[in-house]
DNA sequence: TTGTAAGCGTTATCAT
DNA sequence: ATGATAACGCTTACAA
């Protein structure tokens, strides 16, 4: 690595004290502007960026963003890493990533850990991790900032950044009534999940309401992986009757449902319809593509990121309304394919 | 965030000089064992860590890796991540993240901007971005540190990890000469590839070899996305005859390829079968299934960080043998699924 | 509007 | 074997 230029060197080259080049690049106001110029040019035409390093040991900081995830999806993070990044480069944060193994059960302590040695200023948490209210109370007793994404608020609102998972599935249910399909069964996630909670009671009530209601043995819990979609989808599909839907917690598990009636030569939709949650890589490409529901996941990512900005920067002024960072309900969206009737 | 304990708090409360202390931290050689062992104790018992940015300040590092890609797949990605973070975090570097657009014609410059805005001390790059020479001149200009994932060998060992993709298709044509199939249809990647290239050479040099040729219209070329296999999958599946086998260059275009089958009504892999690359996660849960290639991404990743941080450090002796760092031919590994007849 | 100087938490040089 | 002390590149009181 070539030795980079310091602001002793744009200061030498502007004929002022490194003082005056740190106003500019800090955009402070008691600065002449022909020098603020000037400086600006020879910053510019030097390539120069402040160290973040150097500027973060005098100010306390890192710049350092941490993104902490288990299994979320590759496709989910993916997106998310994109929404943060969207947001914090161009206010001078990178992104370091943490995926941790939420099962291991020392995983409170790694995250912390984490925190203390990557010394980011604060970190973005998805769910499922999200949801561990033991990390949560860890994080707070080390002042440590944060932000949960999830599909209830867990949280104070500034912690917090929630889609509307019942919602979503309300419109689900009034959707699959509307095409008759009324008798219908449910893989659900693992119970102890809020996401769980909310799409299933978001579905069953709204059915309710509709004046339908799920036989309890058409209400089964997986969890969350294809291989459980796979299993409790064999056991959905050689029950008697069939039930017209299954709706699974998530693509992954609906995708294996599909393949468990593809295994018991089933047809899909002809003789059981399947709808998911997600709408990741694998719904639109799977035989037959996946009905499911869409959250804005690259959106939200970006709300994180901006609350977590504002917590780590307390506001200078009122420079930064409350308005920019309230809450858009993020209403997931339901996306019609072929593995319910058209 | 709270005040963490500092070397100096810890100097204090050992009663020597902080220069002790770091020697310590440092693991430095003359250190009395009975004072090494009292400052051990008390940094373990204050839950301290060295600063990296102080640190790094004064080292002149950021202890920081990054990682650079555009499209190689969110599997790919979140394989390669954790690959080099297993290694990584060991030898006290976090990880952050760049995703950029290589379609854009700046991405050269914003990949170098990257850089140098984030003081990392040196970058791994995935395919397909790894293979932009242009790229890797400016980051030799600037005398950045990187090592670029690839399917060839584009630049010195050092700089290289690189996956025996030819090979693997040598073993792919002897397979499918072997269960009979032998008349073949291939979707190239994009002809500027090097992984084209391996691939595309591999198999057809080693068919013809067993004395099979492939019609130049059975040869098309797509360009990695889903909607290219399909695209290329129908044009292919339209023809008269049918080729018994289509590979595609990933497993996003083989998918595609499926697709379109699906949409032609013809049966896979009873009237044709199809084949892939990438074993991504889509691949074991298509239906049906399908046959393709693993490389084992996340032990590359691995390799790629243990090389670039061999470059960050000079070795201080003969410490890490070259040995350790010396190629393991990566070699990908064929996996039959039920895309082709067993 | 601009500059001086101290300090952030480490490592490195040189003594002792 | 250990310790002063000066960097490293920046921000920030405090002056001028």
């Amino acid at each position: 690595m070539h030795k980079r230029p310091t602001i002793n060197d744009i200061a030498k080259q502007a004929g002022v004290s490194k003082r005056t080049v740190s106003r500019v690049i800090n955009g402070a106001v008691n600065v002449n502007p022909a020098t603020r110029e000037k400086i600006a040019a020879i910053i510019q035409q030097a390539g120069f960026s402040p160290d973040k390093k150097a500027r973060g040991l005098a100010a306390n900081r890192s710049y350092l963003l941490g993104i902490i995830y288990d299994n979320s999806g590759t496709y989910y993070i993916d997106q998310v890493q994109r929404g943060v990044l969207d947001i914090s480069i161009d206010k001078g944060y990178e992104l370091i990533v943490h995926p941790c193994a939420k099962q291991s059960d020392n995983y409170v302590a790694n995250c912390v850990q984490f925190v203390q040695r990557s010394h980011v200023d604060g970190v973005i948490v998805l769910p499922p991790v999200s949801e561990c209210q033991a990390l949560f109370d860890a994080f707070t007793a080390h002042g440590y900032h944060y932000v949960r994404m999830a599909s209830i608020a867990l949280d104070t609102p500034a912690n917090m950044v929630v889609s509307d998972d019942r919602g979503a599935l309300q419109a689900l249910a009034r959707y699959l009534v509307s095409v008759q399909l009324t008798q219908i069964a449910i893989i659900t996630g693992p119970a102890n999940y809020s996401s769980t909670t909310e799409r299933l009671e978001g579905f069953v009530q709204t059915l309710h309401s509709l004046g339908i209601d799920i036989a309890p043995q058409w209400i089964i819990e997986g969890d969350n992986t294809y291989e459980s979609g796979l299993e409790c989808g064999h056991a959905l599909l050689t029950q008697n009757p069939l039930p017209q839907v299954i709706f699974a917690n998530n693509d992954d598990m609906a995708v294996g449902v599909i393949n468990a009636a593809y295994a018991l030569n089933i047809a899909v939709p002809d003789r059981v319809s399947v709808v998911g949650f997600d709408d990741n890589q694998l719904a639109a490409r799977i035989v037959p593509s996946l009905t499911t529901v869409r959250r804005p996941v690259a959106a939200m990512a970006s709300l994180a990121a901006r609350k977590l900005i504002a917590q780590i920067e307390p506001a200078p002024d009122s420079e930064m309304p409350d308005s920019a960072l309230s809450e858009t309900p993020y209403t997931p969206q339901l996306i019609v394919r072929n593995s319910t009737p058209r």
